[in-house]
DNA sequence: TCTTATGATTTCCC
DNA sequence: GGGAAATCATAAGA
């Protein structure tokens, strides 16, 4: 109050400390007295004025006037900035920065992996002639089931992808309606610019909570079409002949230990067409069954043993000899049970 | 159509 | 988690 007394003395003339105006001397720099009458009178003229008018909007025009054009609205808004930033925005502040939400990044991880979001590279496609693959040892499959996928998959990707278009949209549309608003409003109460755009984050906030839902739902559809496509893949194929071969030599040549290493499968998954679980099964299968059927099992024996002992002739080395197994142990064929003894072999 | 072979899945155990 | 064993489901052949 002190520094406006101050400020508008300066202006209209001396107070004391009453708040009274003081006689005014002619000092060389003050208005002349008869100005000043004329400025009293154009007051008045205005007040007899505004009381012609409606109060409402006599008051109305008048704040808005006062508020709009008083030389201290920037320094009062900017105090008022200050007290909000200080007060209400801080405890926004410390929620705001939060680490990003690992089941949105899940989410977005697998949407981009599925091929439904970021660039169309043919993810789905390719998960579907990969899982095809795996699911017929190699050999060619069904177009229909591949390209059914394909096609469900693009429409989802279609769905996802217009949905999220419309949710930018009116996000966009409204953000912009809200800053619009609080800068209009700005000019009538302190909204500072930091504020507005604490609001932008929030309403950002809000959408992207419906994004997520859209993406939550565009997974489910994904892993139900998945889920579809791979019962279908359960259909089983045989293996190609010459995976079998392949995979029959492994087995009786490192009959003494029948447990392919991590690497071995690999290579033998990779030489077969086939996956490497499909590589595990077989082993896993063809343990049992050989345990089960000696007697077919050792006729079996006997054959690869030919083969591989022809193979050996004609390379003159040790053969098949994948991932460090012990490669040319074979099976007496004479005595069913003569076998290397190791822990894991065949009993 | 029935049987057998075989790849995949499930359950249990270590 | 990997393997054994049982079981399922389907391909293939008689």
């Amino acid at each position: 109050m002190e520094d406006g007394q101050r400020m508008y003395s300066q202006q209209g003339g001396l107070t004391n400390m009453s708040g009274n105006v003081l006689p005014q001397y002619n000092m060389g720099q003050d208005e002349p007295s008869d100005q000043r009458k004329q400025e009293i009178g154009d007051i008045l003229q205005q007040i007899m004025t505004i009381t012609d008018q409606s109060l409402d909007e006599a008051q109305a025009r008048c704040r808005k006037h006062t508020l709009n054009c008083h030389r201290m609205k920037p320094a009062l808004f900017s105090v008022l900035c200050e007290i909000k930033e200080k007060t209400v925005l801080s405890i926004r502040n410390s929620q705001e920065e939060e680490p990003p939400d690992p089941q949105l990044m899940r989410l977005d991880n697998m949407l981009i992996a599925e091929g439904v979001a970021g660039p169309e590279k043919g993810g789905g496609s390719s998960a579907a002639a990969n899982a095809t693959a795996a699911a017929s040892g190699g050999q060619p499959d069904s177009a229909i089931e591949h390209s059914d996928y394909r096609a469900k998959l693009a429409q989802i990707r279609q769905i996802y992808h217009t949905e999220l278009e419309k949710y930018e949209q009116a996000c966009n549309e409204f953000t912009t309606h809200v800053v619009n608003l609080l800068r209009e409003q700005s000019r009538t109460r302190p909204i500072a610019p930091k504020e507005i755009e604490r609001m932008v984050t929030i309403i950002r906030k809000k959408f992207a909570a419906i994004e997520m839902q859209l993406k939550q739902s565009t997974c489910e559809a994904v892993m139900i079409l998945r889920s579809r496509f791979l019962d279908a893949r359960r259909k089983r194929r045989n293996f190609s002949k010459q995976a079998t071969e392949l995979l029959n030599e492994y087995f009786y040549s490192h009959l003494s230990n029948p447990y392919p290493s991590e690497e071995a499968k690999e290579e033998l998954a990779r030489k077969c067409g086939i996956t490497v679980s499909q590589v595990s099964n077989w082993f896993g299968n063809k343990r049992i069954r050989y345990k089960k059927n000696i007697t077919k099992a050792q006729e079996e024996a006997n054959v690869y043993a030919a083969k591989s002992a022809a193979a050996h002739e004609g390379q003159g080395a040790a053969g098949y000899n994948v991932g460090g197994g012990q490669a040319g142990m074979y099976m007496n064929l004479n005595g069913g049970d003569n076998y290397q003894s190791s822990d894991n072999s065949l009993q």
